[in-house]
DNA sequence: TCAACAATTTAGACCGATTCTAGGTTCGGA
DNA sequence: TCCGAACCTAGAATCGGTCTAAATTGTTGA
C-alpha cells in the first residue's frame, strides 16, 4: 500500500529513524496484514523469501528500535528468546505451554483489585497479564 | 538446622531425589532464611562462598529437578534469563525494569474479573501477573 | 559388610539467541 | 557536490544454558 507506506515514513522519521530500505522492508512484512507474534530470526527468514536483502544484526536492531518508537511492543514469557508483537492496545496473554503460543485477549473487559501500591514510592508501568494454559 | 535438614531430606526422598551432599548444600542456602529470587550463576557463587563444592551443571539440574518437585517456582519476566523463586505460596510479582528487581505480592487479596475462556478447550495451569514498576 | 548397579556429578564441549566490533555504505543537509 | 552522521554488515564474541561421556557416590540385597 502506497498509504501505508507513507504512514511508516512518517512515524519512523518522527522518532528520529531513517526511513531506510531495510527498515521499510521490515516494516512491511510486520504490519502488513493482521497483528502477530514475531521473533527475530523467523523476520529475518521471511524477509529472506521476501527479497528484502537485511542481515541479522539490522534485523535485531530494527526490532530494538521500533520497540524504542513505540511501533512494536516486546513479550517476555519464553525463556531465552525475545517476542515481539505487533498489537498495540491494551491487552493480554494466553500462552500455551505446550505449543509456545502466544494469543492477545482484549484487556477492555479484564478487571483487576486489590493490587497493593507499587514499592518504594515506585509508578506502574504496565500490568502484564499471562494465562498460562495447556 | 537439624530438623530443617531431615525435613529437606524427607521432601527429597519423596521426590525420588537422593538426598547426596549437592543437593542438600543447596536446599541450604536456598531455603535456609525468608524466601529469596535466585538465578543459577549466583547461586553458583554463593555455593562456592560457602563451600559447598558443586558444578554448574549440577546447579542447573539440582534448580530443575527442585521445581519438577514443587520445592522451587521458576519465574520468567526477565528477557534471556531464568530466575527461580522459593515462595511456593500464591503470589504475583512487581518487576522493576530499572534494576531487574523482582518483588512478591500476595495473591489472596487481588481479583481479576472478565478473563474470557481459554481457547480450543484448553486447561488454565495458571495466572501470572507481572505489575512493571519504574 | 560389601559387591554391584543405578543415580548422580563433573569438566568441558557445545548450542541457540543475541550483542559487539570495526569497517564500509548511504542519506540528507549545507 | 561534499561532508558528517546515521546506518548496515559480516563475522567474532558473549551469554545463559544444555549435553556428553566418564568418574564418583548412594543404596540395596546377599
Amino acid at each position: 500500500m502506497d498509504t501505508e507506506d507513507s504512514d511508516i515514513r512518517m512515524r519512523l522519521r518522527r522518532a528520529g529513524l531513517r526511513p531506510t530500505r531495510q527498515r521499510l522492508g521490515l516494516a512491511r512484512l510486520l504490519f502488513a496484514g493482521p497483528d502477530r507474534h514475531v521473533r527475530a530470526e523467523e523476520l529475518s527468514r521471511e524477509a529472506r523469501e521476501a527479497g528484502v536483502r537485511v542481515s541479522l544484526a539490522t534485523v535485531y536492531n530494527t526490532l530494538h528500535q521500533f520497540v524504542d518508537a513505540g511501533l512494536l511492543r516486546r513479550v517476555d514469557v519464553e525463556p531465552g528468546r525475545a517476542c515481539f508483537d505487533t498489537n498495540l492496545s491494551r491487552h493480554h496473554h494466553f500462552y500455551d505451554t505446550g505449543t509456545n503460543e502466544l494469543i492477545d485477549f482484549d484487556a477492555e473487559d479484564v478487571g483487576i483489585t486489590g493490587l497493593p501500591e507499587a514499592p518504594g514510592g515506585k509508578t506502574v508501568e504496565r500490568i502484564d497479564l499471562v494465562v498460562r494454559i495447556r
